[in-house]
DNA sequence: CAATTTAAGTTGCGAATCACTACCTACATA
DNA sequence: TATGTAGGTAGTGATTCGCAACTTAAATTG
């Protein structure tokens, strides 16, 4: 049967949701630079060259939408700081798959700066769906069941264990 | 050091160009549908409710892209076909990603149809960022490394790699 | 202290895009 | 032949985008 899914309960998924906080132009772009510790109007208008109002409808949304903190700084209290919020964080790999999609496609000739592991400087992989076994899947191993239909791990558990041992 | 990368080179990264491709409205939402097994005009513009100039544009702007095909059907002549090409199935994670973390700070209270490895009935895990060896990486764990600066592993860990995107 | 600079916006306005509806053309079917 | 279907296109108003100029509050400089 594969990938197919009950239409007509669009509005049940996910992927709207997420379009509705991030679909927007300069939404991801504004991501990426916090994450890389871009916090300041100022300088997110500086890097991504997007105009100022544009950018302060985005950086409200992205707030009310619980991604971005802000918070007004102590120290110089002209400045606001922008930062990711633990759900703006658990974007990181919806971002990273992507950037290597685009990285893969895009006739990027240069992919010069990598990213990698911290710990032994190893590029990371590319993002791919797993099965709970840690198999990589494709679009035609998947399918939707409802939740009564998932059995519960038990002891075919170990069979699945020496299945991918095997 | 952390997640931080060279900036001024932002067109150099791969998201411009993902969301070069992806970014505009409906883009994704009919790319979710194309993996449903939704393949004709007609069928596209009921499923998702959406304007037919609007569809017609984004339709002939994914088949530029060459993320979906489009074939006139041979048994009737009034129909096409758009079918999702290897690029655009490459974008499975990124999709998945995104919806999965629409669900999981979306006030979606039910996920009733859940995604499944059809082999096994089992739900897939979260999409994650992956170390080489398969350590799950957060945030904190990457940083930006130019291709000199990436040592070589072993040539068994690199086999295991490749065995694995594909 | 006054003058200047900086940070974070806001406002106005023209250009581009979106969305709704009606229409069109080729083909298939009754 | 008449009717319906599939895949569009064209016209029109409503939104949104993007640029530039302006504003306000706070810091810095002279």
């Amino acid at each position: 049967m594969g990938l197919r899914e009950p239409l007509k309960q669009i509005a049940d998924c996910g992927l709207p949701i997420a379009l509705e906080a991030m679909g927007e132009r300069w939404s991801f772009m504004i991501l990426r630079a916090a994450f890389n510790r871009i916090y300041h109007f100022e300088e997110f208008q500086s890097e991504l060259g997007i105009a100022r109002n544009i950018l302060a409808n985005r950086l409200s949304r992205l707030v009310e939408h619980g991604i971005l903190g802000r918070t007004p700084c102590p120290e110089d209290r002209r400045k606001v700081e922008y930062r990711l919020t633990e759900k703006g964080m658990a974007l990181l790999p919806a971002m990273i798959a992507l950037r290597q999609w685009g990285e893969l496609y895009g006739s990027c000739t240069t992919s010069t700066p990598v990213l990698v592991d911290e710990r032994d400087n190893q590029p990371i992989q590319p993002v791919t769906i797993r099965a709970h076994d840690d198999r990589v899947l494709g679009p035609a191993d998947l399918c939707w069941r409802h939740a009564e239909e998932v059995k519960p791990l038990g002891a075919s558990r170990e069979a699945e264990l020496m299945d991918r041992v095997a």
